[in-house]
DNA sequence: CTGTTTTACGTAACCGGTTACGTAAAATGC
DNA sequence: GCATTTTACGTAACCGGTTACGTAAAACAG
């Protein structure tokens, strides 16, 4: 048995509407009152339930973040950016492991449309038609991080393209002909069947000229074990490979671990470049040089942008953040 | 606005009690009228408020979870665990980031207070006096996960002592006599101010007779960065080391990365071992040694532990797992 | 065909807050 | 001094569910 509003109001001989009034500082009370409560409230250690003030209020001060996967570095690197802005806001963060499975996504859509969240983040989540039906059925404020989507629904996002485009142009340039990518899962990106990422890849290829055959990408999914597989894979397919662009980062470890215990050298014998730039690229055996996507700035971005939407209930617009090339050691002059 | 159990009655000709029993299985209703309001619920689209429901049952069906740290891996894959049992017995999970600071854990422990939470995990966290006593007011199920306490709070955890005097001994067995320690932060550890993985350590030298010295440990935080900063230092100190025992794996790719940047040559020049064995260690190059603490499941573990108690209320006993040294690439014998 | 038990509901109170509305007392205006 | 406005509250309805209790109808027993 905790104390309710109405314990309170009793010891301190007010009715509940002046307790209320002065836990949420609305005045309309002396300042005798308000001591007179606060010290009862003290007394009992009272705390307010925020259960039955989201009865009320229509907001519960929580909000949702699917994720496709909790082991992955960049995701949690979003889940750190999000919580942080959710917590300065008063805002907390339920967390809802999806496994980029449809079944599981759409489980966790009603959960949290029966929890009556606030605001809904999908982090590097595709947005299928089904999630966005029932999306629009929760009328709750939604951003897409790291995803995007020709639905009408907000989101920060780097140019996956232009960022491949340079991450492999960057290869080029370093005098690579014979470049291999790995990517993710082909199965992820519905919209559009085009991969952006491989798509900018070709493009700086045949863009400078480099001739391009489909048996130089593997797919897997985003693991790093993927990278590991990926390489092994590939090397055995066209062995002449120089360096290799990873779908992301932590494709990009597993290239590195895979080519250690082969005993290939990076970046003497192979050059690798990841993307994203999460933060264990720099402690890689090599260093990992990456296409930063400043994914931190991103997710902040896409926290603030929700509640911005939350709080004003304002159209919004979508976000498109840069890309640089974060030099380190994992690639050389050819 | 969205529909409520009362448009539901309504449109079926019934109560609202009628509707509450049907979705809650709860018998007292014909088949009729079971399927005539299911068939509302669905035309109407209408999902229950788990707000208006959670405060008559008194239960939320969420629980929080305490973390120092969301860059860790070793902390996400704790999460990774707990999310999962969480979600197979219909629970939510809200992730709080306290970076290991007091007044935030407090605001943060006050705050899923008032959110009337099922139960509580703490993962990696030494429980304060007032974090202790804060909890006690809650009246909530706590358990510890990975650290453990004089307060009566069930935990579990690994025996971080002799897990630690299992993995020196494997290093001394390996013929080393000059090892270093880069150990976490000396401060989180107030109870007893004995720091188990360190003590571990220092029986472990003084068991097979090595000498010990305090300038052997080098003390930071828990992050990759305190590893290589801790390398660095230590050997400057005492540059005869041949193998590091790092509190856990986290440094432990901190020294292999600062070893690659130095030249230093993994295993060949320098042995290292981690502690925790997480999903990293196997893809670093080269892959590290450590030793395993099952925290997988360990988070598991804790969860269900909590689990159990919210839902009999019984008292619960600690768990303490093995341990076990997973070999790979990072010692070599001297 | 009665009398009793069981079934299938409805009514209304309750969970713990918020808030629109009403009012007595205090403050202000003149 | 009185009329008027402002202040400081209290009352009660409401948010959206659950559930104890009551009861008419149905099922069953004999």
């Amino acid at each position: 048995m905790t104390y309710t509003i109405k314990d309170v109001a009793q010891k301190a001989n007010v009715s509940t509407a002046t307790v209320s009034r002065i836990l949420n500082d609305q005045g309309g009370y002396s300042e005798k009152t308000k001591r007179k409560v606060l010290n009862v409230i003290q007394e009992l250690d009272y705390y307010p339930s925020g259960v039955a003030r989201g009865l009320t209020n229509k907001r519960t001060d929580t909000i949702g973040v699917l994720v496709p996967n909790l082991t992955s570095s960049l995701i949690t690197e979003f889940l750190n950016g999000i919580e942080s802005v959710a917590h300065k806001i008063g805002s907390s963060v339920i967390v809802c492991h999806t496994e980029s499975h449809g079944v599981k996504t759409l489980k966790y859509l009603q959960l949290l449309h029966e929890k009556r969240i606030d605001g809904l983040i999908l982090a590097s989540t595709a947005l299928k038609k089904e999630y966005y039906d029932y999306i629009v059925k929760m009328r709750v404020p939604v951003v897409l991080l790291s995803a995007y989507s020709e639905f009408p629904v907000p989101y920060v996002t780097a140019d996956d393209y232009e960022a491949a485009y340079t991450g492999t142009k960057y290869l080029i340039q370093k005098g690579h002909k014979n470049i291999g990518m790995i990517s993710g899962n082909k199965e992820e990106w519905i919209a559009g069947n085009l991969i952006p990422r491989v798509e900018g890849f070709k493009r700086a290829l045949s863009d400078h000229n480099i001739p391009f055959n489909e048996s130089y990408i593997e797919y897997g999914k985003f693991s790093i074990d993927d990278g590991v597989t990926g390489l092994k894979i590939l090397l055995n397919r066209v062995p002449d490979l120089t360096a290799i662009f990873a779908e992301n980062d932590e494709i990009g470890m597993g290239v590195l671990s895979a080519a250690y215990n082969l005993g290939i050298k990076v970046p003497e014998k192979l050059s690798v470049i990841g993307m994203d730039d999460i933060s264990l690229c720099k402690f890689m055996s090599p260093p990992l040089t990456s296409v930063s996507l400043s994914h931190n700035e991103m997710a902040e971005k896409a926290a603030n942008l929700m509640f911005k939407m939350i709080n004003s209930d304002t159209e919004v617009n979508n976000c498109i953040l840069d890309h640089q090339i974060i030099e380190r050691k994992s690639v050389r002059s050819q």
